[in-house]
DNA sequence: CTATTCAGGACATTTAGTATCCAGGATATG
DNA sequence: CATATCCTGGATACTAAATGTCCTGAATAG
């Protein structure tokens, strides 16, 4: 899986502790001494999927583009890792004796199917978490969190 | 996800209606069109997780080291695709404010915590499942799979 | 002894992930 | 209007992993 999702996680349940002002991507890079160009690109493709919002020129930035309650960790898996599951169905019996050239081994096979049900699993387990769930639990873990956050993005240097 | 793991499903549900004699790399590859040499490799690895046995020499080739229904898909995905999660935290909270240097954030932080909750599910959903499981599902789709898969591993030349 | 087959290391090729850079467009500010 | 800031996205380079091949060595049946 793509670093860059735990890197979203992390940098959306930032953003719901500042809501309304607009983080730059330097910003959000330096407050986990990220690589600014590669998570921007990230940050981009949470934009394209309508996760967050973005404003260009100064005074710019990234915010969330909903309540981080309607945001589920599912959202940021397949924004920045692609729809894709990860067992692909290659389809081998297609090779194999008696197959039907026009079948679509993918949901015929119970090979693919058993894998798929895991996968749904996996998926069912991440869209019911959201980020302002993990932000909740931040809180009650250190309450001082989010107060720490805003006042190191504050300090930041432009 | 490595596709070697769907070849190793095939290969241990075709398996599992040749039991007591073994089925070389060779056979197991043709019948699916599969590069001889690198399933070799898959065989070796499930091989040394203990789910097949192997013989060498003629009359030699690959069974499965016990009942199906004691070979789990985790197994399988664990012995080719290795143990590690697909999300890998890398603890990017040590480059955060106040962060303890000493701290195991896999453990601790919130965000490694979720993701690791929907891959136990995961796995739970690919360990509940079995080879024989899918063997069966197999039969009752369609009944002369088995008789298909031995005559037509009797008939590959040697 | 010889042919067959697994074991596994060495290597080559391809693909995906990681990362940097730059040109272009938007926009706040003076 | 001029300028500095900042997002957008394409081009490119580097690295790591997956995929695939080849060869030597050891086991073993006939």
């Amino acid at each position: 899986m793509n670093e860059g999702v735990e890197w979203a996680m992390h940098s959306c349940v930032n953003l719901s502790w500042l809501p309304g002002r607009p983080v730059t991507a330097k910003h959000l890079a330096a407050f986990y001494d990220l690589p600014t160009a590669y998570l921007n690109k990230q940050l981009q493709a949470l934009t394209r999927a309508g996760i967050l919002t973005s404003i260009s020129g100064p005074k710019g930035g990234f915010q969330l583009a909903r309540d981080p309650r309607n945001i589920s960790l599912l959202d940021i898996v397949v924004a920045i890792d692609g729809p894709d599951e990860a067992f692909r169905c290659m389809q081998i019996l297609k090779a194999g004796p008696g197959a039907d050239p026009k079948a679509d081994y993918t949901k015929v096979c119970l090979v693919s199917q058993a894998m798929r049900s895991a996968e749904l699993a996996y998926r069912r387990e991440l869209a019911g978490q959201s980020i302002a769930d993990i932000a909740d639990r931040v809180v009650s873990q250190s309450p001082e969190a989010p107060g720490n956050a805003r006042s190191r993005f504050a300090n930041l240097k432009s």
